[in-house]
DNA sequence: TAGATTGTTAATCGATTAACAATC
DNA sequence: TAGATTGTTAATCGATTAACAATC
């Protein structure tokens, strides 16, 4: 879904107002059909014959994305990742907004980063029953991920985005989304290793 | 496979030295039966009525992953989240080596970071040349990354681990890793979607 | 030998694809 | 009406799981 809006953005962004399933399927390089189900099971966004209206297209997507409507969104963890998350801008413009930032190091604290000041990690209960946070960012060092994602999940915050390699638990309701770095590079190596043996192999 | 890994190390920090496909699923949430199909895939690395030693295990995993070789990576894009990627430490010592740094800004040139020079954008091909590079991370802004990606993929660059939040095209024969951030916020958003409107209908 | 657990085969399940009637 | 393309059903494919013989 995510690599619909995109493209479909990329296509409005040409003005190009008409797509079939055929077209979007040769662009992603996937069928039309997985295309066309995947569609379907939110709605019918089609018509026969024509193919899909961009711009409705991308409304559609964007509302079963949750795209149209403002997230609240703290971090945890203002170290060299945390600080580029929080500096980030694709995703400010999209209705996710950071609105608090928490750090255990006492130097960091009362430094602005990207308009937040940076509070201690023993004020987050405070914050958290004063203000509404839909996801929490975990770019803490690993010790400290789990015992932050539970505080979290123990004041109702029910996404949580984590930076930290580890794989965080949490009960059912809640969601973790895990960016893992080490893990995406060790799928690259993974696969150059593959590619690497077939050559081989047909040599 | 990464999770698998993950998991071992901390057995082993644990001196545990025996673990069953059984174990280890309650441990992941996932069938035994799914786990000796996927070690299987690879070879044949427990022992009948036993299960599987640990540090074995691990090292047949680390091997399968190419964990076991020296990975030459070189970073293009200095920014922010390019600065993070170059400091975030847990990689470094997996064999993953940033060994070079470009960026297209002249105020950054010949900064160092992390054990690096920065150098401009325009000395890549000389470098590539001169030097084996395993994977090219990619952390500049959207507009430069296929260009970028190109050039690496014109210089033997078979891996190619993307941040920037564009879907880049390399041809056959060549890996790309996406690190998108936008996407994967996008599906925490779908999914709390979700399970409030489950919430919803329940009540 | 009895107990445990693997590696693998066969059965099940779900997801992808092809095909086509519906319809703009 | 003819042409195009959807939404959906049925067929195919692949991946997950259960079951069990092999064996330590």
């Amino acid at each position: 879904m995510p690599i619909y809006s995109r493209f479909l953005n990329e296509l409005k962004a040409k003005d190009i107002q008409r797509v079939s399933s055929g077209q979007l399927g040769k662009s992603l390089n996937i069928t039309a059909a997985q295309i066309r189900s995947d569609l379907s099971y939110f709605g019918s966004f089609g018509q026969h014959g024509y193919g899909y209206r961009v711009d409705e297209l991308l409304e559609h997507i964007r509302h079963i994305l949750g795209m149209d409507k403002l997230h609240h969104l703290i971090l945890v963890g203002a170290g060299n990742l945390g600080r580029a998350i929080a500096s980030y801008g694709s995703f400010r413009d999209r209705g996710f907004a950071i609105q608090g930032i928490f750090d255990s190091n006492p130097l960091l604290e009362g430094n602005f980063l990207s308009g937040c000041i940076i509070q201690p990690v023993s004020k987050l209960e405070e914050y958290l029953a004063a203000n509404r946070v839909d996801i929490g960012v975990i770019a803490t060092p690993r010790d400290a991920s789990q015992d932050i994602c539970d505080r979290l999940v123990k004041n109702n915050v029910r996404g949580i985005w984590n930076f930290s390699p580890i794989h965080l638990i949490v009960p059912q309701g809640f969601i973790v989304e895990h960016m893992h770095l080490t893990d995406s590079l060790l799928r690259i190596s993974f696969k150059l290793r593959e590619i690497e043996q077939r050559r081989e192999e047909t040599k």
